[in-house]
RNA sequence: GGGGUAGUGGCGAAACAGGCAGACGCAUCGAACUUAAAAUUCGAAGCCCUCACAGGCGUCCGGGUUCGAGUCCCGGCUACCCCA
């Protein structure tokens, strides 16, 4: 028997016995070992795209976490559901294989094996009799059977609608994934193309996505973001007469109240009446501005920063409000790029006094301001803009009446006199959510000759991905699809017709917007998951991951989960009821004078400076996220070979905060180690052959004392601790718990008997499972540490009979005196005057504070 | 431009509800063990002044509340994230 800490044959040997022994898989109802009386608890990760890279150490951060969470569930009794998979459709794959010529079936395959062998390596209870990959046809039959619900249900419908069409990746991308008019994944320039497209009606849920969210313990600044991109506003669409025209102008705004002030008018670029309103000296003026203006992206348009343009249309409109006769009434219709097509009705009412978008146009183009509504105690003045909230005044039907009430007077104007109404506009539109790529779920849908399109039966699913060796896009963007022309030509299984399938392919997201509900009955052939397995596991009770899917991801599943509950399929009007959103790992990168990035392994440390080891050159330590490009990545894989898994998952814990990002340092990883072997060191003789130390098999004396009480002590102020960091998720000082109570222990480790053993190994069973697991087995224990009961703190050895209390004069720290736990003022006044006599001698007392426990203040003059 | 989060030793950080600032760890220094080194163990350590005792200054900057502020309030600076 090796007696010195091996964390390689510790490792190894566990692994196996719990993969051996199942420990972790988790029984569902009415399967064999299903406990009804267990309370459940669904803890899940945001499962990885498998990149060819593999896993760094950033990645796990957030599983280690969620592990020792699911540990702890399940020490307390909870039937654990935490379970893996991958999200295995997407571009970058396709793209790969494009390179290579290798099929994405065959990275992908590849790839996850990898990961699969990477997670395994540091020691994850997770249920992998429930792994999943969104790729496999077992898997997307059912993201397909998903889809053809939300087609019968008029939710997924096909418009011509102009897309970001990314030349570089020859495909079409979301609103979502174009940043900057660019690529979000490859940074490629992208433009504006009308493309026949399959839409998914998520608008018809926005107010649920919003209201909903106040049910959720989210973090508050994830909500914001939703609610912020879904952009709920109420307002009124107000209807324009236009000077000589039968057409009228309608405008959406979200300040009805401020109609008096209204000024010119301001229409998109796109607007169909831009054509017939356009008088014959403006029109050449407008024709260029429109050219102009369809060459920039609506983030150009719509920037603040930039100096608003436009052009007059020579039109005018009248307030409906005014006598077509008062001057007032008369507004200037301009055309300009600030107002989009796509939001509203492509047109707005102009109040440059409170509106300060409105107020900059109105500046470049010299037109009237006039305001209409009091902001705090300035009189209102035309020379400038407030917006917000005050009182109306020029408004003769709702002068005097604050913002909210103005709005609601002036809604109830317009809907009597038939020249408005109310109307609830949101930012969020509908999801684009086709693309002509190969690596993807197949739309399950068949294009009959007569042109209408039919679902596929349900019991004909899935409908594969065609076995294709090109896939590349066509340069016209037609799907690659297209070319499987055996796999295109069909029969329509009802009418025995000649039909054609659908050459399009859900995007990366599809496959992610269900597969924590997959996880529930991950096997099930004859529906995605039973009825009785939602019900039993409800929801998840705690998502972990990244704020980078802190809208797209999660407004996505948020609204399948709807759909399925409006179907009867889930319990639950939300998938996630606690989301966690871990910190960034970010790492060391060592820049030379030019500018370039110097590999880490190059770099070495002289008197607090660095250079490089190769050149000699200076150079400069930046903190920055870990990438390839950075070549600044550390894979766990040589961490967990160097030092062990169970000191990985103490360091990436002992860092900081879950949710803090921070930088990895190599040189910090070896204190977690010593940590491991002094703790194994307390429990094995590495000089004998004994498998524990023999007074650790004894039981606690009936009475503690001297040590021994001592210890106990400790322990549970550790214990303390521990509990007290799964609270926020600061595991940090957990491990901070353990050291200081090994420490400690370290000081008498003759006094430490069985139960106090017994307790620590249980408590840090969820953050090193191998080690306990290891230690509680020489402990004499036959069955795992898993399911040993958690450690419960016991008060009456959290605080000691015997208090410091500090002592100040005037504030600053004078003396500290031991005092009995629960002292009297009197007596910890009387201590500490006798304690701090030289500091008092001579000086005027006016007030004595004493804090019972804590602290005697005497406050002089 | 608006909103959010944060800023504490040489470094990662701790401080639950306003009560000893810097727990725990890294790096550093000293000692023991060793022929030596590594490993291990013990110890020192915020900064300034001092042989030492004592003292002064210290949680991004400037004000405020309080007997007492890293923590609460007002103003500002910087960094990161989100929105426009």
């Amino acid at each position: 028997m090796t007696q010195n800490y091996d964390p390689a044959a510790i490792e190894a040997r566990w692994q196996a016995h719990w993969e051996r022994q199942g420990t972790y898989r988790t029984p569902n109802p009415g399967e064999p070992g299903f406990d009804p009386a267990a309370p459940k608890y669904y803890v899940l990760d945001m499962f990885p795209y498998p990149s060819g890279a593999g896993l760094h150490v950033g990645h796990p951060t957030g599983y280690i976490g969620s592990d020792i969470v699911a540990r702890r569930k399940r020490m307390q009794g909870f039937s654990v559901l935490h379970p893996m998979g991958f999200d295995a459709f997407g571009l970058p794959a396709e793209q790969y294989a494009i390179q290579t010529g290798k099929h994405p079936a065959e990275t992908t395959a590849e790839n996850i094996a990898n990961y699969r062998r990477q997670l395994r390596l540091i020691g994850f209870s997770y249920d992998w009799s429930r792994e999943v990959n969104t790729s496999d046809p077992s898997y997307y039959r059912w993201t397909q059977w998903i889809f053809a619900r939300l087609f019968e249900r008029g939710l997924a419908y096909q418009a011509e609608v102009p897309v970001w069409w990314c030349e570089a990746l020859k495909t079409v991308l979301s609103n979502e994934e174009v940043i900057d008019g660019r690529s979000e994944r490859g940074d490629h320039p992208c433009e504006r193309r009308p493309l026949k497209q399959w839409m998914l009606r998520i608008t018809a849920y926005a107010d649920r996505l919003i209201d909903d969210l106040d049910e959720l313990d989210w973090p508050e600044s994830v909500k914001t973001m939703q609610r912020e991109w879904i952009g709920r506003s109420e307002g009124a669409e107000i209807r324009f007469p236009i000077q000589g025209h039968a057409d009228e102008l309608t405008v959406y705004t979200t300040r009805p109240d401020t109609l008096y002030g209204a000024t010119f008018m301001v229409i998109s670029p796109e607007h169909p009446l831009l054509e017939r309103i356009t008088t014959p000296e403006q029109r050449d003026a407008v024709d260029a501005y429109r050219r102009q203006a369809s060459t920039k992206s609506e983030l150009a348009r719509t920037d603040l920063a930039k100096t608003k343009t436009g052009v007059h249309t020579g039109a005018f409109a009248l307030n409906p409000l005014l006598d077509p006769k008062d001057p007032a009434a008369k507004l200037a219709i301009l055309v300009g790029d600030y107002v989009l097509m796509s939001y509203g009705t492509g047109a707005i009412m102009c109040v440059p006094a409170h509106d300060e978008r409105d107020f900059e146009f109105a500046e470049v183009f010299d037109l009237p301001v006039r305001p209409v509504v009091q902001v705090g105690d300035e009189a209102p003045d035309a020379s400038r803009c407030v917006s917000g909230d005050g009182v109306a005044v020029h408004s003769p039907l709702w002068d005097g009446l604050p913002t909210a009430q103005a709005k609601a007077r002036a809604l109830e104007v317009l809907e009597q006199r038939g020249i408005g109404t109310k109307r609830v506009q949101y930012r969020l539109r509908d999801w684009l959510f086709s693309r002509q790529r190969y690596w993807g779920e197949p739309f399950p849908l068949l294009h009959l000759e007569d042109g209408s399109i039919r679902a596929v039966p349900d019991a004909d699913l899935p409908v594969e991905l065609p076995a294709m060796a090109n896939f590349e896009p066509s340069s016209d963007g037609t799907a690659p699809l297209a070319k499987a022309v055996d796999w295109v030509n069909t029969v329509d299984p009802v009418t025995g017709r000649p039909a054609r399938r659908d050459t399009d392919t859900m995007p990366g997201w599809a496959g992610s917007c269900w597969y924590y509900l997959r996880f529930m009955d991950p096997a099930n052939a004859s529906e995605p998951f039973s009825g009785e397995a939602a019900k039993y596991w409800q929801n998840v009770d705690l998502y972990v991951g990244g704020t980078e899917h802190a809208v797209l991801h999660l407004l996505y599943a948020r609204f399948w989960h709807k759909v399925l509950y409006d179907l009867g399929r889930v319990p639950t009007k939300e998938p996630f009821q606690k989301l966690f959103n871990q910190g960034m790992l970010t790492a060391f990168a060592y820049k030379d004078p030019t500018g370039r990035l110097v590999p880490s392994d190059e770099v070495e440390e002289v008197d607090g400076s660095y250079r490089s080891r190769v050149s000699g050159a200076a150079l400069e330590q930046v903190i920055a996220k870990m990438s390839k490009s950075l070549r600044n990545v550390v894979n766990p894989d040589d961490v967990c070979a160097e030092y062990g898994a169970d000191t990985f998952r103490l360091y990436e814990m002992f860092m900081g905060p879950l949710s803090d990002s921070k930088p990895w340092n190599p040189r910090d990883v070896p204190g977690c180690r010593r940590f491991l072997d002094r703790l194994w060191r307390l429990f094995v003789d590495p000089d004998s052959h004994e498998a524990i130390r023999p007074h650790l098999l004894v039981a606690a004396p009936a009475a503690r004392t001297g040590d021994n009480l001592e210890l106990e002590y400790n322990l549970n102020q550790c214990l303390a601790k521990v509990e007290h960091s799964f609270e926020r998720f600061n595991f940090n000082t957990a491990v901070a718990g353990f050291m200081a109570w090994l420490n400690a222990a370290g000081r008498s480790p003759e006094a430490l008997d069985k139960g106090q053993a017994e307790r620590i190994v249980c408590a840090l069973a969820p953050f090193a499972p191998h080690i306990a697991e290891e230690l509680w087995e020489r402990l004499g224990h036959g069955t795992s540490v898993t399911v040993a009961p958690w450690p419960a703190v016991d008060p009456n050895f959290l605080e000691r009979n015997e208090v410091e209390v500090v002592v100040q004069v005037g504030g600053k720290l004078r003396a500290k005196v031991m005092a009995p736990r629960g002292a009297g003022r009197d007596q910890l006044e009387e201590l500490a005057r006798a304690a701090a006599a030289d500091a008092l001698a001579g000086r005027d007392m006016l007030k004595v504070v004493v804090v019972p426990d804590k602290l005697v203040n005497f406050v002089v003059r």
